[in-house]
DNA sequence: GAAAAAGTAGACCGACCATCATATTTTCAA
DNA sequence: TTGAAAATATGATGGTCGGTCTACTTTTTC
């Protein structure tokens, strides 16, 4: 008997099932929050079954919306990965970085901003492993921005700020665009970020 | 019959209870957000009526939540303000205004960040008077900082944009300070913007 | 002291999240 | 190939809490 039962299947049942839970609840957390987005809608949205959600994710909806903020955020590392080796300068980084967003925000209606941002700030003592996900999620861009600066020469020891300045500035343009309905906020940061970044004692390039 | 019988008292009582509850639920929200923020939980901790509630606000919890985030908005502007007439520098009034969020975020365990951006993220189509309420906060907000560049000599037309930069700035700092538990983005904000404010042909002093 | 305004209490129905007993599919040794 | 054990899938059910509304009481007005 051969083991190709289940490898010559894309991926099993089951993994299709928690992708499409995690996929439905990313769209809904992005765009109206942890505590608004009830796990009925997700049940209709994603047409899945009440009780699979519960199989997968034994945690019920924090355990759910912790990987489906996970999931969102490495997608945006990825991105990020692919900007960081495709752009010549840091300028071109902002500026596609910020164009992507500028797209995600437009195409939506300014409904869908940070796939992070929202959840984070409605995290609280309560929902602990929410909490620690957006944190992680937020950690884990730092150091890649990070890494980054560092290797198109930034002195190693600023680094770490750099990348704090830039990271609450895209996130708080960001913000404010979706709020305001109008890019404006996201389109200046990137230009007005990078003469702060290259002008300093700091990061060439 | 006399007319003193009102004014003798400092506020009727109706305006004391709108008072209590616009308080009450502004903490909550400052908190928790919108969605995760219970009727049950605002007449509980306000200790007024369920039926005043809606007496007081008859568009429902939507209309309150607007008028909290509304007040909240209003005391950061009064901060705003003073710190303007106050401090001696752009970089006084934005280390002083860090401080101010700082000690909030410190004296609530990271509870309380910015008193609008938690519900900004989360108002969306379903609740126009909500999403209009944050939006006109943050435009308020960025009337008075750009009113506070130009008296301190900075080119009106350029003002606009540097208010733009100096908000989303701060509240991504805000926001990323909440979710890390670490206050070290906000300090880190008020000094690296002051040199980019003043040192760009711009802000004077 | 009666009419009007202001304030109050609780019932209502629907939505929430979690759980369960049961059904179906997959696995793999015999 | 078979059949039983393990894994996965299912939607009806329950207790709780959500926001809203209507009927009622108290206070103010003149």
């Amino acid at each position: 008997m051969n083991q190709t039962h289940k490898i010559d299947k894309r991926v099993s049942k089951g993994d299709r099932t928690r992708a499409i839970l995690i996929e439905t609840t990313a769209q809904l957390l992005q765009e109206q929050g942890y505590a608004a987005t009830g796990l009925n809608q997700i049940v209709r949205e994603s047409k899945q079954p009440r009780g699979s959600l519960y199989f997968h994710f034994p945690g019920g909806k924090e355990e759910l919306a912790a990987a489906a903020v996970a999931s969102a955020a490495d997608m945006v590392s990825a991105i990020l990965a692919t900007a960081f080796s495709d752009a010549d300068t840091i300028g071109d980084v902002l500026r596609r970085t910020a164009a992507l967003f500028i797209a995600e925000l437009e195409s939506s209606n300014f409904a869908k901003g940070c796939p992070v941002s929202t959840v984070a700030l409605e995290a609280n003592a309560a929902t602990p492993l929410l909490q620690q996900t957006c944190a992680r999620a937020y950690e884990n861009w730092l150091t890649a921005i990070e890494a980054a600066f560092v290797s198109r020469g930034a002195d190693p020891a600023r680094a770490p700020r750099l990348a704090r300045l830039t990271l609450a500035s895209i996130e708080g343009a960001l913000m404010l665009a979706r709020s305001l309905k109008d890019v404006t906020p996201l389109t200046e940061i990137s230009e007005d970020l990078e003469p702060l970044l290259c002008s300093a004692p700091v990061v060439p390039n």
